[in-house]
DNA sequence: GTCTATAAAGCGATAGAC
DNA sequence: GTCTATCGCTTTATAGAC
């Protein structure tokens, strides 16, 4: 009963999150959407920013256990690194990917003090930093890349604008506009090696 | 003296929407930044959507140049295309770009409804689109991409977070950052041809 | 634990004197 | 056109009854 109710608030905020984002995200839409009183809703969770703590954290879970499905599928890091990308593409697609903007101070703060978070977080990138130091070294991945900088723009593709645009424009499957990405990603815009 | 004092406005509203985007930046700050009263600011600009579409137009403008300056130099499109992301994430590392939330419902409509900004954004993407299917032409840029996808992909790194995250590191410099930027973005992750 | 009702604060925008 | 003062609304969060 309580953990459903949970589960149930934890749903609605991702759904809110990734549609209007953390700061246009109000206490009052999620209660109206879970239909309960906002005074529950704080029985469970003490502070709008603990909420979306908790959807990141469910994403993270989702991420974690995407990985672990496609390192026990194997095959070549450079084509799990893709698959990784492919399946963030999808859930942005879906509607799923909770956005957070890089720039809310208050919201940085408490995920950096929460210690979830931070756990899941620095899993995720530990597991993709293996896959991005293999596919380097057996030369799939730009060896001249910093794995960093790599890590980053793997995650930046969880809030790329590009495919919001491109659904826009509805010129294109959700498909293609996912293998699109995934092409300009890992081989760029440019033609042939520069 | 009324120029002056619009162009100190948009100044001020251009570095806060670049410090911590539209919804986190408010009228009192900006007027505490200029040193006005707030009746005064509304003199000026009937809203704060208007305050915004203000900044915005300024930086389109100075796209507008940049590309004008490139143009005159001449050269392959796709160094001119290069040249001009160069410009923009170094507009970005200077902490002057205005990033505007893809999600504000509210804003979008204004800028929408915007005559002048609508302008700017369409000849801005008109110019650049001459030198999309330039650079595809001559086979540098991937025929087989949309050019609304290069062109959506270029806007793009306006707002790359990739960047600030290279930053917040500390292992580079920022003209490192931007070569690795412009790396990925125009070769791609992956080493050789896939 | 759930609810109704409300507190406390911040926000965009305006009134009205000068 | 500038200012001080304030309106009207929304937001996060809590008090207190059940």
């Amino acid at each position: 009963m309580l953990q459903a109710r949970e589960d149930a608030i934890v749903a609605s905020v991702n759904r809110l999150l990734a549609e209007k984002g953390f700061d246009l995200m109000t206490v009052d839409e999620v209660v109206a959407d879970v239909g309960i009183a906002k005074a529950s809703l704080y029985k469970h969770f003490t502070s709008k920013e603990e909420l979306a703590a908790a959807a990141m954290v469910k994403v993270l879970e989702r991420s974690l256990d995407e990985h672990a499905r496609l390192e026990a599928i194997g095959g070549a890091a450079v084509q799990k690194l893709k698959a990784m990308v492919r399946w963030t593409l999808q859930v942005q697609m879906a509607g799923e990917m909770p956005s957070l903007p890089a720039q809310n101070s208050s919201l940085r703060a408490a995920l950096g003090n929460h210690p979830v978070y931070m756990d899941r977080l620095l899993r995720l990138s530990d597991e993709l930093g293996g896959w991005i130091t293999d596919a380097q070294s057996d030369g799939s991945v730009r060896s001249s890349l910093p794995p960093e900088l790599v890590l980053y723009t793997l995650f930046a593709r969880a809030c790329d604008p590009v495919l919001g645009l491109l659904k826009l424009g509805g010129q294109y499957s959700d498909e293609q506009i996912i293998d699109l990405l995934l092409t300009t990603c890992f081989d760029g815009l440019a033609a042939g090696a520069s």
